[in-house]
DNA sequence: CATTCTTTGTGTTATTTTGACACAAAGCTT
DNA sequence: AAGCTTTGTGTCAAAATAACACAAAGAATG
């Protein structure tokens, strides 16, 4: 019946053959957002025969973590930053993705805000990482113009939802560069004032009481995001954040 | 910089270890639909610790096929059919989570008509294949009862989105079934009215000039959904499938 | 110091979408 | 023929969305 060799993993006890065992990476899309520019953190890739092409930043599954974990220690790496808001995209196992030899890879992607936290990005320049304008990326090495394309796809259907964007901004903010920033994610263009209609209806704006400084026209108040007040709403179901 | 041992799986060359190989096995939550019941496709569990359980549909990944492949592998094994809808779910990769071993697992779901398609289960019987109702599933082996929440997630979501419910519906429908399709699969209730409203809106729906038969009642009209015209205007980007 | 420039901040109206609700029609049963 | 069950349909109120213009703040300029 089961044409495998191997029978149903789940129901009957079968030893786990080397011939079946594969090499996982985890790769690492990290997004950032900076001067109404969405960027992504790359590195330079010198692997045959990829040689001058930017790749994604990934590592090997070690024997003891979870796919999450390699991933926050690949963040941590990378940017020293721990708590970054991490979200899984899709596996990748074409047999031959990889040069080295059979690699399976999950993708995860991941939010900085640029601004707040370059300060933090370790040793830029030996590690080669680099932030590019995800408009200007388009031949990745391996197959992560793909992994980019659906992380990028699902960061703007889970924008939209929750309220992940703010782990990009500043955590002081005006209303102007929120709505920028939902513009240049999502690539469309909203009307102010509705824009700020329906941001001020969510009631999980704190309006801080400040504007914004060296500016040289009318200064725009600033905001920051309630998270805890997201929470409670979350928790009680009262909730529906949509953008 | 890098703390790994490996260095960073996308730079620079390095040989895959045997320490860091993995296997890979692919679970099925395989979806039925049948008599306004959502039902799940599960297999009892003979393994220890979880005997008398039961169990996704799983295998281990093959060495020269992708994940996708063996979850089409898996689903034509049990249903013997091709072309299913598959959506992946999430990897699961807790170093403990199966008895064998390190194993880790790609989940997929996927979507059958039981009324049209129950003949075509294969060996049932040999295979303690068995149909259970979702609502009286709460403790299956492994961590199969995550992932199964974790797939019906997905389901809810892509079902508001996307026509894939019309995979679990007989290709002849009246409105009333497809109604109670998304009352059950969505746990919600809607007023009859407004939703042939909206999904007659939809205009995708084709009037197929047919009543129902053996009904003690008034028989209701026949529909089917109309996937050519439902791809033209993806196409042209006309669409907004959203229930 | 008055004028200009740039950008922020705000309210109303028309349109569309959603939600609530009741009764007649079809066909089978008795 | 009367009764039963389920289907099929329209209107109106409420809510959400989309379109739109002008005054106010502060810096820069002459």
């Amino acid at each position: 019946m089961t044409s495998s060799k191997t029978g149903n993993i789940n129901t009957w006890l079968s030893h786990l053959q080397e011939e079946t065992k594969f090499s996982i990476s985890v790769d690492c899309v990290i997004f950032g957002y900076d001067s109404s520019k969405l960027k992504v953190l790359l590195i330079d890739c010198n692997m045959p025969p990829y040689e001058g092409r930017k790749s994604l930043i990934g590592e090997l599954l070690e024997a003891k973590e979870t796919t999450t974990q390699a991933a926050r220690r690949i963040l941590k790496n990378c940017t020293s930053l721990k708590d970054l808001y991490l979200e899984e995209v899709s596996v990748y196992s074409n047999p031959d993705r990889h040069p080295l030899g059979r690699v399976v890879t999950l993708a995860y992607y991941s939010l900085i805000s640029i601004a707040d936290y370059e300060k933090h990005i370790v040793d830029a320049a030996n590690k080669r990482l680099e932030w590019i304008d995800l408009e200007d990326i388009n031949k990745l090495a391996f197959d992560h113009q793909e992994i980019l394309t659906d992380a990028y796809n699902r960061l703007q259907r889970t924008v939209r939802e929750k309220p992940i964007g703010f782990s990009m901004l500043p955590k002081k903010f005006t209303l102007i560069q929120l709505q920028n920033f939902y513009e240049t994610v999502l690539n469309i263009e909203v009307d102010r004032r509705n824009f700020r209609r329906k941001l001020m209806a969510l009631g999980l704006l704190i309006d801080l009481q400040e504007v914004q400084d060296n500016v040289s026209h009318r200064p725009a108040k600033l905001y920051s995001f309630d998270f805890e007040k997201y929470k409670q709403k979350q928790n009680i179901g009262t909730l529906n954040f949509e953008i």
